[in-house]
DNA sequence: GTATTATTAGAGTATATACTCTAGGCAGTC
DNA sequence: GACTGCCTAGAGTATATACTCTAATAATAC
């Protein structure tokens, strides 16, 4: 593997190990048992690492939420639509993390991430509108819709946050996929009121197979 | 006033400003003109400036909602509760923006805030049943009343990080009041399908109220 | 083989950051 | 007026961090 790849793919492991702020060029140029010269020879700086990463991510979301045209939506589509938009989280969770303080340092990806935010609001309002055209949810108003999308935005990408701040554990690192994937369950909590007879039931299983297992990290109120 | 409590001040006012990463002990020793030593004298370090702002503001919260338990709720009271938490969010707003790196440094701060948001979440589902009581919300099973209260948790809480991540103005502060309790309509549009007919129409006259204004943030896709 | 280019090592640097240390001022009190 | 306790100044420090520079090595082209 090429060195250039080799730091990218180092950056990321440590960025979601340890945090972004938490991590040096020196430490990612240690941990490849590179020189920091030989860093600096494939990226200009910080910052252009973590945007060859958000590319990456931003490349992996879209081919997920590609929405085909030419057909209608089935449960499977929206079960897949929702496994791998948290896969995708989880592979970058670095990314939300300190995402304010990155965007401030970086205008292209303060840029970029906007344009990005925008397509995925685009591509969740469509799933929707979709699920209603397939008779999954009953059809909506564009003004609710788009609101729903919105809120359905910021549950996705606030779960992990919360997983990592509310939970029980004290060691931060101790989070795995299975708990970033209940973050499903929240979202599909949204969308029971909307759910059409027909489908009321198939959906609430397949929310179920989401549901935390005990101690929930939600539940449990001091 | 004493140099202790206009440290809290103007550390709470500079990092709302420039986030906590950004400023340092020596910037909030220059902004007070006075001598880190002299902050030093009052602070052992940054994170316990960090803990005393963070006890302000759990206080505040706490106060805010702590929920009447001798009558029903009123609309009136739901919208001081929501005004309320979204001016708190306001006033400590660097608090959210940071909140992984804050808790990971300080397991003191991880112990309480684990504790505060628990506190919340309980008091945003005893809302939800006083709200059920009052016939404002028609009654819900206690298992969805808990994942929908997680729900509004998890829009509130990422609303502002939201609005400046997506936000088409490039200048990072430019962030107002009145766009952050724009909020106010995502969290009300979480309530729309469970409102019963007698108070349908003026709930969702009180959503109006904060709808967002054109150019809309979310609404513009690329 | 030789010239050229791409890659790498590793020491080094300017700056920043959290925090320390010592000396001293000032207000009250006897 | 000197003692005491609280507060303050400001120079200083150890460490970290992002990044640079030079020289050497490996790969490739001709």
């Amino acid at each position: 593997m090429k060195t250039r790849e080799k730091i990218i793919l180092s950056s990321l492991e440590l960025f979601n190990e340890r945090g972004e702020r938490n991590v040096t060029t020196n430490h990612i140029a240690a941990h490849l048992a590179i020189s920091p010269g030989n860093l600096y020879y494939h990226f200009r700086n910080k910052s252009d690492i973590i945007y060859e990463i958000f590319l990456e991510y931003e490349k992996l979301v879209d081919y997920y939420l590609d929405i085909p045209q030419d057909r209608s939506l089935t449960l499977e589509d929206l079960t897949f639509y929702l496994e791998s938009v948290f896969d995708g989280l989880w592979s970058y969770r670095f990314f939300h993390r300190d995402l304010e303080y990155l965007l401030d340092s970086d205008p292209r990806l303060r840029k970029d991430y906007r344009e990005f935010t925008n397509r995925c609001l685009a591509a969740i309002s469509q799933i929707f509108e979709k699920m209603s055209e397939a008779g999954i949810i009953e059809p909506q108003p564009e003004e609710l819709r788009s609101a729903m999308s919105l809120n359905v935005w910021l549950v996705i990408t606030n779960w992990m946050a919360f997983l990592k701040t509310a939970h029980a554990a004290d060691e931060p690192a101790s989070l795995s996929l299975t708990e970033l994937k209940q973050g499903i369950y929240q979202v599909l909590t949204l969308e029971i009121p909307y759910l059409t007879p027909a489908y009321r039931e198939r959906v609430m299983e397949l929310r179920e197979r989401y549901r935390p297992s005990l101690p929930e990290p939600s539940g449990a109120v001091v």
